[in-house]
DNA sequence: GAAATTACTTTCCTTTTGGAAACTACCAAC
DNA sequence: GTTGGTAGTTTCCAAAAGGAAAGTAATTTC
């Protein structure tokens, strides 16, 4: 007999497989907790204003990513009526549900550099 | 005067930021979630096992995946006396620390997934 | 009119990631 | 001795991700 999926094959953990693959399709990439992070602390932010916070991202890679979380309805982009224009970035009523996710990964990440200090 | 970075610059938002980049460094990719959550149901499972539970997944990234995994202290090799040999692999009690991560992954994908059919 | 600021886009390049298929190696059953 | 199961490794390749630098375009300041 010919063995096959036993765990995972149940419904319940097939929709959650499901949800990890969702989720990381919409979060996957070196820097979108780190925008998403840095816009839940700052509220509205321009385009500028991100590059400086988030260090070492560039021009590209943030307008890029910008463009995904926007798409995805995490992130609101407003151009203002200034001149020179400005653009305000905020994040969403539905992107801040990623809080308690962000601030898991985040807590996650401290302890697990801790841990390595106390283990050398 | 230049502007520079205000809100990241805070020590609590550098370690925030930088407990993001160090999970990430960890958990990055599209199967360690995946190998972590099924480790999770089945506690301990042969390298077959695990590439019948995983759909999609092939020997080369399971074999990479875990050795990654092990080598972060997430998961036991254990090579077993048996004819033929056999290698179980579980999670570690350190590993188990990402439970609620994984949990509020889940979760958030599965609304997620909701939210996009709510509303089309 | 030259420099600086806002907000990007485009191009070119390297690195990383991931997958399919074939191969190794050991052992058991038939 | 051939098939089938264990547990991988290796090779070869394609696609995705990411970065540096330059370019675009509008406006304001000096």
């Amino acid at each position: 007999m010919k063995k096959s999926a036993t765990i995972n094959a149940t419904p319940i953990c097939k929709i959650k497989m499901q949800g990890i693959s969702d989720a990381m399709s919409l979060l996957s990439g070196k820097w979108k907790f780190h925008i998403l992070g840095t816009l839940m602390e700052g509220d509205t932010l321009g385009f500028m204003d991100l590059l400086r916070e988030i260090e070492g991202i560039g021009t590209k890679m943030l307008s890029k990513e910008l463009q995904d979380l926007e798409m995805n309805n995490l992130v609101t982009r407003t151009v203002m009526n200034t001149k020179p224009i400005t653009v305000k970035y905020s994040i969403t009523e539905y992107g801040k549900t990623l809080s308690p996710l962000i601030d898991e990964l985040a807590k996650w990440g401290i302890d697990y550099r801790k841990s390595v200090r106390e283990r050398g």
